[in-house]
Order: C-alpha cells, then structure tokens, then sequence
DNA sequence: TGGATATATATGGAATACCATGGAAAATTA
DNA sequence: TAATTTTCCATGGTATTCCATATATATCCA
C-alpha cells in the first residue's frame, strides 16, 4: 500500500500550477483516474488530498451513518459537493482553483504534508504553528496509536 | 520479522550519506520498498528509524480513528508528516536529509542503536550519557519485559 | 598456528538521471 | 479573433547511480 509521508514545499506559478511531490505521485500511480482529489478541510485553513481510490472507500463509509441522518447529510454536503477532481499534465503537477488556493491562504508556496492515505496542502507559514500543535497534543493526550482495530469507538 | 540488533557507528560524509550497518540492512532484506523510514523522537534528541512495513501497519491503525477527528489528525501530522522514506543506494547508503540530521546533533558520525523493532540513530556522545541513563532505571525500577500480549490494554 | 588470500563492508568522488520550474507553442472555448 | 486553457519543451538544480579505493573480517592452506 503506497503512502503519503514527508513534507515537500512546491512553489505555485502565477497560473496555479504545483509540482505534486514525486513521491505522492507514486503513491497515485496505479489509478484508474491519473490525479488528486482535493477539498477545504474541516478543521484547518488548508486542503486535504486524496486519491480518488480513497473517495470510494469514503462513500462507503458514509454508509455507516443512516442514510437520511444530518450527519450524513453534512459530511456528504462538506466532503463530496466540494471536491475538486484534478488531473496531472505532463509534468506531474495540478492547476489550484483559486477558490480552494485562496482559502488556504496559497500565495506562491504550497507545503504538501503526508498524512498516510491523505495528504493535506498549507501555507508553508501556518504549517509550522499546526505541526508544533499536534506533537503538544499528541503529548499530552497521550495519544498512542492503537493496536489492531483498538480505536474504534 | 526484522530485528535491529547491537550498535554501529559510521561516518556521515559533507553530503550527509551513510552507511546503515549490514546487519540493519539483512533486516530489512525482504521488504517492498528497499530502505528506512525516519523521523524525530519524541523523547530524545535522536531520530527513529523503522522498515516501510511498519509504516503500513501504523497507517492501518490510524485507520481506526474517525477520518477526520482531530485525535488522528495530530496522530497522522506528528508522525506521517515529519517522517522520510530514505531509499538505499547501491552501496547500503542513505542520505540524511538535513533537518534530521541537525535535529539529532550529527555532526561527522551517526550511532546506529538496533531496538528491535525499530532502530535509533544518535550522536555518539549523545549516546553514551542516554545509555548510562537508561540502564539505571532499569535497575532503580526493576523493569522487566512482559511476556506473551502483555503490552495490549 | 601463522600468514596469505579472498570476501565483505565502508567511504570518497565523479558521472548520470531525475525533478521542479518557467516559458512558449498549440489547442480549445467564447 | 481574443482569451483562456492545455500541452510541450528547455533549463538549472538536486538527488541518485556508478565506480574506485580503503578498511576490516573471514577463509584457506601450509
């Protein structure tokens, strides 16, 4: 299973266009649809990634909530009506939407964090406030990563 | 399964490549992707370093958590984003990104610390006080290894 | 047992290939 | 035809591969 992992700094061109990193790609190699799927996180001022094989899986996991719930109605309406579907050019990069550029505050750099399935795009600056975050948190919640299915609820 | 056993300590060279000890590489023989992954501690002033399989097993359990609770969103940043895949090169190499290498104080010589499962690289002098350390609590503690699936909650 | 040879490992440097990036050309749309 | 989008190509920088040498470990034979 190819992952996401590590931090690359792409610039963005006055045209929107980023290099995906080389190893993302990778991790999006044997797709049927050859690029990303992209949509505001619900959480932070930034993207979140994923391959379109992910998608699926994320449908069929929304089927666990009923089916005419407001939680399922919400996610849905948060995850899916918003995605964006970019393919690669040539070159193994993307164009940004402005609106999705412009809600992650993407001047001219973008960070791309691996995340394992997921990966999510930030503002270089606002990245290194987040990061600091999760390891305070991680800290002192403990957290650990829970063996076999432990952190279901 | 692999096992990182004894400690070797190799040079780094000026473009941060170093050798992983032989016995760490027969370790990581029959694996997918041929190299390590590393990222910071969080505990010490060195970096941890595990094969790519391992990577996929944590990738697999964070699984477990609700996609976009913030539980695994600081889980997923603190490790999958900080952490590097570092391919091996012809002659047994890796090259040391430079944050990493500056994290953990390598100037000239990294310390390879087998820990079974995973492995630690350190600066040798680093090492030696850390060493000293943890075989007293040890002692002071009267800590033992558990047997069977002691560590499971 | 000692010495010599062979094997494996570690290390340094040079050649090569890859990737990110900017710009221009071609194609598409209005 | 103008404006936009998409594809293509050129370049600089960086990372990966290749080869050559040194050091250590193991093997073999006298």
């Amino acid at each position: 299973m190819p992952l996401f992992l590590s931090t690359h700094v792409n610039k963005v061109d006055k045209k929107g266009r980023v290099s995906v990193p080389s190893g993302f790609r990778a991790a999006l190699a044997d797709q049927s649809f050859q690029g990303v799927v992209l949509f505001r996180s619900n959480n932070h001022e930034c993207l979140e990634g994923f391959a379109y094989s992910y998608m699926e899986e994320l449908g069929e996991r929304l089927d666990n909530f009923d089916l005419f719930s407001s939680e399922q109605d919400d996610l849905a309406t948060a995850i899916f009506a918003d995605a964006v579907q970019l393919p690669l050019d040539g070159d193994g990069r993307v164009i940004l939407p402005e609106g999705l550029a412009e809600f992650a505050l993407l001047d001219g750099r973008a960070a791309f964090v691996g995340l394992g399935q997921k990966f999510q795009i930030w503002n270089p600056d606002k990245l290194e406030k987040r990061r600091n975050n999760a390891r305070k948190a991680v800290r002192s919640n403990a957290l650990t990563v829970p063996k076999g299915n432990g952190g279901a609820s």
